[in-house]
RNA sequence: UGGGGAUUGGUGUAACGGUAGCACGACUGACUCUGACUCAGUUAGUCUAGGUUCGAAUCCUAGAUCCCCAACCA
């Protein structure tokens, strides 16, 4: 019966099944072997020390979907075994990006810190049974001791009687001992050529208040410790990771044995890269404090904070971490599909209006002084159900300084001396004359229009070329719109001379601010979030630092612009 | 150097000894009151060398390349 799950597969349909990835796979073995009674619950778990970001997205979007499609659960865990890192903000932050990606967790919301007292009581069950020892060795020590690929050496506390490590411990727990001075070692093998294996410490000392468990403990798990039992404690039955945790697997398998405690399956797969894009915590931090960027949530950050910003949606990052898959080669997927993956969504369901972002003056000379009219347009021609709105029209308008050429290239389709265009749900124009400030600038058109082609279709059936935006001078509302750009020159931000490192690379034009931008003005009632496509430009949404006086635009993503490619190709 | 992983068009991902497929991109064209969207078509791939087999991306042997581990971080 439950022989293939998906429900695709369940109807008579020729429908071809679809393929499962390696972790679908391993999970309907799992299900098929009745490893874990039919079970799928699987937990995002992460510390809560930054923020997250798109790498994360993947692994939020994995973890729900999987518990999703095989009716199963999902929790959230924090991280936190380590006091010194972590906060509160984070914790908050996360469960905001958790959320508002859409993965829920039921309420099923837990932290290592939970089980302290468990993991304690583990500990000191091991010391007696002779499989852990408290060690007096120095940070250094340590490391020599572990050794090199030949083999380490034991340390010479590993052989002190249980009872005198059982003291010890529960002194370094009443907080006897200054920080650094002992650790507690799990015995297991100092020539394994697995170095996570040569008797990997389980607790340090740390006198470090906690976010959340404040001054009980002066002794904090290593993550190697916590993370296997927080995984087993939850009956989690399948800990997905990223691949560099496949070698502590080992670890985790021999603590939960020696404790003899339920063991999930631990299945690691390749964590997300970027083309012009870094997704390192520790590289975001560096550009958030040394002021590359605005904050967490600037727009060109890859923070969850920080895409949302930038008018990324839920949906669209949904799509994206479903299409980019799950493998366990460690490729680099180009932002283009990011890109993608938010067009596709927006373009179904962004509202359009016409926006200015480089003003250029056009008079029509033979249209009446002081008239305006209201003109309908549509909102949304891929949606019916958006309907129309009404945009005045004037003698002076604004449009794009791209669209008009004094001296247009071959296939110009827009606005050049003698051209006739049509203005978008307008009239067809038609450029008779420009005018020039000194430098030679041209800072006017001068243009005649047609009144027969009200709305924008000709009675004698004559075509144009191009539709262009527009908005009326004297009705459009001011906008300041930031245009953002990759936040990298190279696809792979590491591409740097010798000696120089990912920073060399910052785009220093990723940020391009222009102040007088015009709106047309049912963009007036636009709140902070919204999304709008700007016709012919690309997606915007409404940025939090607009006033009521001035709106603010972040560019989320571009139109795709063929006649960018011809140019460009022309030069 | 020791150990753990990985390698299929430009990118990502299928094919589980039997026709190398899909998606995105790129390129052509059609359509168009957004040079958008949509639609049609084209393009291009099994890391290398041997072997097993009627038949190999898949199995075997050898090699190449890439990533990761050797924190009292996670």
């Amino acid at each position: 019966m439950a022989k293939n799950s998906d429900p695709a597969a369940d109807g008579k349909g020729d429908t071809p099944t679809p393929s499962l990835n390696f972790v679908q796979e391993i999970i309907e073995e799992h299900n098929r072997t009745g490893r874990f009674g039919g079970r799928v619950h699987t937990r995002f778990p992460p510390e809560p020390n930054g923020y997250l970001h798109i790498g994360h997205a993947k692994s939020i979007c994995l973890n729900y979907g999987l518990a999703q499609k095989y009716g199963g659960k999902f929790n959230l865990r924090f991280d936190d075994t380590n006091p010194t890192t972590e906060e509160q903000e984070y914790v908050d932050s996360i469960r905001e990006d958790v959320r508002w990606l859409g993965a829920n967790w039921e309420g099923r919301e837990f932290y290592a810190s939970d089980y302290f007292d468990q993991l304690y009581e583990w500990a000191e069950k091991l010391i007696r049974e002779g499989k852990a020892y408290v060690c007096d060795l120095s940070g250094d020590d340590i490391a020599k001791y572990r050794g090199d690929t030949r083999g380490g050496k034991e340390s010479p506390y590993r052989s002190r009687p249980v009872e005198e490590s059982l003291d010890l411990f529960r002194r370094m727990k009443a907080g006897e001992f200054p920080e650094g001075t002992r650790t507690l070692r799990a015995k297991i093998d100092m020539t394994s050529p697995n170095f996570h294996l040569r008797d990997p410490i389980m607790y340090r000392i740390m006198h470090a208040k906690h976010h959340r468990t404040g001054d009980k403990w002066c002794i904090y798990p290593m993550y190697d410790w916590a993370h296997g039992e927080s995984d087993s404690i939850e009956g989690i039955t399948h800990s997905i990771c990223t691949l560099e945790f496949e070698i502590h697997r080992p670890l985790y398998e021999w603590y939960v044995q020696a404790l003899g405690i339920y063991a999930p399956q631990q299945i690691e797969f390749a964590r997300l890269n970027l083309t012009y894009t870094v997704l390192s915590k520790r590289r975001l931090i560096q550009l958030v404090t040394e002021k590359h960027v605005s904050g967490w949530d600037d727009p060109r950050m890859p923070t969850l904070c920080g895409v949302r910003r930038r008018g990324y949606t839920p949906e669209a990052m949904r799509k994206f971490c479903e299409r980019i898959g799950v493998s366990k080669f460690n490729g680099m997927i180009e932002v283009s599909w990011l890109e993608d993956a938010l067009r596709e969504e927006l373009n179904r369901n962004a509202p359009r209006a016409m926006a200015v972002l480089r003003p250029l003056r056009v008079v029509i000379e033979n249209y009446p002084e002081g008239q305006t009219e209201e003109l309908d347009a549509v909102n949304n021609p891929e949606d019916p159900t958006a309907g129309t709105r009404k945009v005045p029209f004037s003698r002076v308008l604004s449009i794009e300084e791209d669209d008009f050429r004094e001296n247009p290239p071959k296939d110009f389709f827009r606005l050049a001396p003698g051209k006739e265009v049509r203005f978008r749900w307008a009239y067809f124009l038609k450029c008779v004359g420009v005018v020039k400030d000194d430098a030679g600038k041209v800072i006017e058109l001068r243009c005649t229009y047609d009144p027969a082609t009200r709305g924008g279709d000709a009675p004698d059936g004559r075509k144009v070329k191009g539709t262009i935006h527009w908005v009326s001078a004297d009705h459009a509302i001011d906008a300041e719109v930031r245009l953002y750009d990759h936040f990298f020159l190279k696809p792979n931000p590491d591409d740097v001379p010798e000696g120089q490192d990912y920073r060399a690379n910052l785009n220093p034009n990723s940020l391009e601010v222009l102040p007088g931008a015009k709106l047309e003005p049912s963009l007036a009632a636009a709140t902070v979030g919204s999304r709008y496509q700007f016709e012919r430009l690309g997606y915007f949404c409404v940025d939090k630092d607009s006033n009521p006086g001035k709106l603010v635009f972040n560019r989320s993503v571009t139109l795709r612009d063929t006649w960018a490619k011809i140019e460009k190709k022309g030069k």
